[in-house]
DNA sequence: GTCTATACTCGGATAGAC
DNA sequence: GTCTATCCGAGTATAGAC
């Protein structure tokens, strides 16, 4: 498939570190055959990020809707399975680092931030509702939201950079489980009453 | 200057997203006498980085350097410093970002988390102290420092991003001021005994 | 130290045969 | 749908004049 081996190449050297060739080579074909199902190289990377997106938003909307979902229990199943999901999904990790690090109108036919907003909007909403109820601390729920998603999204995105880091590999299944512990053990520190 | 103006590229568009032409143009000379002074653009890359670290290292230095100190104040004020500091370096920023997302062996011939370590292993020592003497409750120290850096660096590096969820500009004073707030918040309610 | 000119390679994209 | 052939532009790097 076409569209997994490009995510694969420009999640791992990003749009202009990847080129038709490199993706080609690995689908098993020639440059000028990729160009007869996608007109450009921006139209490929589109395709992978919408596809991904969606994916996404798919995941997203199944973790969030838990009935009758409140407090602690609800936020620390919503991070468990997003830590989860998210290192099963490395490719897309590091797509999305490298795209919110792209400049505005590079490669993207759309603005990332904005196609997220909604999401956003509803994880404010739901802080806004449990700090109103008293059963988490008041803080910025914008700004929680924000923190949240970077102490995630890093762990993944800076596999390399940790491994340096810590001397050894930050991507077994015991680090992974050692993350998740963290993940969640400070959030409720920090917001439990 | 040709390393500021070589930063500002490499910062802005990556390694790849950034031409020789680009830095020259920058600086206002030609392509041909860029290469006069770096025989090649990986040589132009690793004098920025290096450049960029010590200045770091000057810095981080001078923020750690706090005589006597311990407890939340020390680490309150770290954690400002860090913010203040990153604020006014943007660039340096997104080039740690694009750095720690390279793949290893890429442009730079050094291991950035390997060069970082020592600092990051004086942290741990510093947080197990602390939560030694009841100071912190006790969590996983080094865990607890990937979530502070990407808390920080993130905001700062994914600027154009956040810009687009928030549908406002993230980097106002008051903006800045905002999240200075929440950091120390954050830290302080998930620490504090 | 900076320039022009040039060599060479690579990447994106098109045309047309099979 | 995939290929070869080809075009064109951009990119890195070098040679040599001033």
């Amino acid at each position: 498939m076409i569209l997994a081996e490009a995510q694969r190449c420009f999640s791992e050297h990003g749009y202009d570190g990847t080129s038709l060739n490199d993706i080609a080579a690995g689908v098993g074909i020639r440059r000028a055959s990729l160009l007869h199902h996608f007109h450009a190289k921006e139209a490929i990377y589109q395709a992978v990020f919408e596809r991904a997106l969606s994916d996404w938003a798919v995941r997203i909307e199944q973790a969030i809707d838990v009935p009758g979902a409140e407090g602690w229990t609800y936020l620390d199943q919503v991070l468990t399975t997003a830590v989860r999901w998210f290192a099963e999904n490395p490719d897309f990790v590091r797509l999305a680092r490298f795209e919110s690090l792209a400049a505005a109108n590079d490669h993207l036919g759309f603005n990332l931030g904005e196609a997220l907003r909604p999401w956003f909007q509803q994880a404010v909403d739901y802080f806004d509702r449990e700090m109103g109820a008293g059963r988490f601390r008041k803080q910025d729920p914008e700004q929680l939201i924000i923190t949240g998603y970077g102490a995630i999204l890093n762990y993944f995105s800076d596999a390399h950079f940790l491994e340096g880091l810590l001397d050894r590999d930050p991507m077994t299944e015991e680090a992974l489980e050692t993350r998740v512990e963290h993940i969640r053990t400070f959030f409720r520190s920090a917001l439990e009453p």
